[in-house]
DNA sequence: CTGTTAGCGCGTTCAT
DNA sequence: ATGAACGCGCTAACAG
């Protein structure tokens, strides 16, 4: 068998008896061309006919810029939802004809930008933030755009901002409506998580200062009772332990997780009516014993406002703006 | 502020005073080519001090060929093991010199070529089977090579078969050799995770199969019952009880959510003492009640091995060969 | 030995 | 609707 030679757009000239340069206007509805319909049509059908498919690496190559969108993935945990975000935001991208691929991965084990120097994206996606270094080479070698989800908001070109905070507000809001006005707050024991969970605890923080604040009282300005609860029920009901002591009668956990650790340990404790609201609603949170109270994210319409942004910062246009108001929804069970 | 112009390897020569050639001799270490260390030495200078990065376009339309391995996720929910997979496999692929990128979302918002076609790369992972169609179309289009995980062997190219049956036999092997006789089989509601599911459902019953075969009152050759089991206390319920009712005291679950769907049946039904043993050892196992006894898959290991199969394919060396021995592990704690 | 010249790979785009 | 040049790195053939 012979070596199976690409299909090129010369194959599909030579077939519809035009030039290369009618193929490609043919092909990319070249504006401003005028060709004929019946050219046009012969071109089509060429390259139907022959399974012409352009080759990325020439068009990258000529252009400048690929139509791709890579993720660079942090090294901590994915779970479910991330996964689920990306999903979404990859079907999102696909509608503005951008393909999105995500690197797993820590940068311990390339440096990132031997990353996308292979990839050539459009955009890069990161969770965290860029040296400014890093963002300079991005520029140097013609990458678009760089974006940093949770990024400091300002320093570096453009800047997604997932409303992390919003959802640290919704638990608390939700444990002071339900009467509860001592609150925890279940850390997360993996460090690499702290860039989530400071945004997320700033946000109960916010929420108490603001009922303090409202009430005449205003002496009880304390924030939540900050205990770090490892995924192990021992650990946990430490912990809990703690949060007893000090008057704490609910608990806003990290993510459903530590949520369901929060949980284990006052089980194991014996402890009842420790009103405790995770994050995420995984598959186990409805599972748990109670069922778990947790804050969701509504996935879809935040991956839809990411695309929107990387097009638009991809073709020079103006960042929308997310409108947060129902992004968040308290799904409400009995732990809380 | 003027654009700012790519670095090529124009410029190094230019900085170096040598020719393109001798640059692109000197940074890929071509060998058969002698250059001596001083010109070496001012090349390598002047390439670090441009900070200069090769095209990644440019390469792969030289060489027909990138070092970028694509996985094509499938639409099901990817929960932590498979994000751990992946960071795994990219580790592994980084020390090889391939970079990994995963995309996710279903096959129904791109056709799957387009996904390669813009990405042009080495490898392509897929969970799935590959239609002839497609196969052939990769390897037209001038794709190295098509693996696919779960795929029956031996259909197309080359193929690994990561081992989801062992799984289900060490599931039952656990409960039989704690005294349960009778099994149950807890089925995934989702359809799409009916790929995963059947051959973990076919590897429980090698283990059945294996023990009535032995035992000298053979005419016990049951299966195991099979319910399907959503992720819902009320409808867990159900299959808990048909259960009971057949006489079943352990229950093999697809995956550790489904494990934990059972436990939550058996709870409200206030039935105890029925056995259940899960798969993936989620963070929520260990702090399930009671604490979910599950089987794990070392995905080190499992991770190395995929890398090792796919370099090997990609320079045409043969395939080696997977030792499952100690691949999968039961991690006991109380449900079973 | 040491290093250079020249042409290729493929799609895009300007000028004719 | 076309010829020709271009983007960038690779490498066979060749000269000092």
């Amino acid at each position: 068998m012979p070596e199976p030679r690409r299909i090129t757009s010369a194959d599909v000239a030579r077939r519809a008896g035009v030039s290369r340069a009618t193929v490609s206007y043919v092909l990319n509805a070249t504006p401003g061309q005028s060709i004929s319909t019946a050219t046009r049509d012969r071109v089509l059908q060429a390259a139907a006919g022959l399974g012409y498919a352009p080759s990325a690496a020439a068009r990258t190559l000529r252009t400048g810029r690929s139509d791709v969108v890579l993720c660079l993935l942090p090294d901590w945990p994915i779970g479910n939802e991330v996964g689920n975000l990306l999903g979404n935001l990859s079907t999102a991208l696909a509608r503005e004809g951008l393909t999105f691929v995500a690197h797993p991965g820590s940068r311990a084990d390339r440096p990132i930008a031997e990353i996308w120097k292979a990839i050539t994206p459009a955009a890069v996606l990161s969770f965290t933030d860029f040296s400014d270094d890093e963002t300079e080479a991005m520029r140097a070698a013609g990458v678009a755009l760089v974006v940093a989800l949770l990024g400091r908001a300002g320093r570096h070109g453009r800047e997604l901002e997932v409303p992390q905070q919003l959802v640290g507000t919704r638990q608390a809001e939700h444990l002071l409506a339900t009467g509860h006005a001592r609150l925890g707050y279940a850390y997360p024991d993996d460090p690499r998580l702290q860039i989530f969970a400071e945004p997320r605890l700033a946000g109960v923080r916010t929420a108490l200062a603001a009922v303090s604040g409202r009430s005449s009282s205003g002496a009880s300005a304390a924030g939540p009772r900050v205990e770090t609860v490892p995924l192990d029920v021992a650990q946990a009901a430490v912990a809990v332990e703690r949060w007893r002591a000090a008057g704490v009668t609910g608990v806003c956990a990290y993510n459903d997780e530590v949520a369901l650790a929060v949980l284990a340990g006052a089980r194991a404790l014996s402890v009842t009516g420790l009103a405790v609201i995770g994050v995420d609603d995984i598959p186990a949170a409805r599972l748990a014993v109670p069922p778990l109270t947790t804050v969701t994210t509504d996935q879809r319409t935040l991956a839809a406002h990411l695309a929107t942004t990387i097009v638009a910062a991809v073709s020079g246009r103006p960042t929308p703006v997310l409108r947060t108001a129902d992004l968040i929804r308290v799904v409400a069970r009995e732990s809380a």
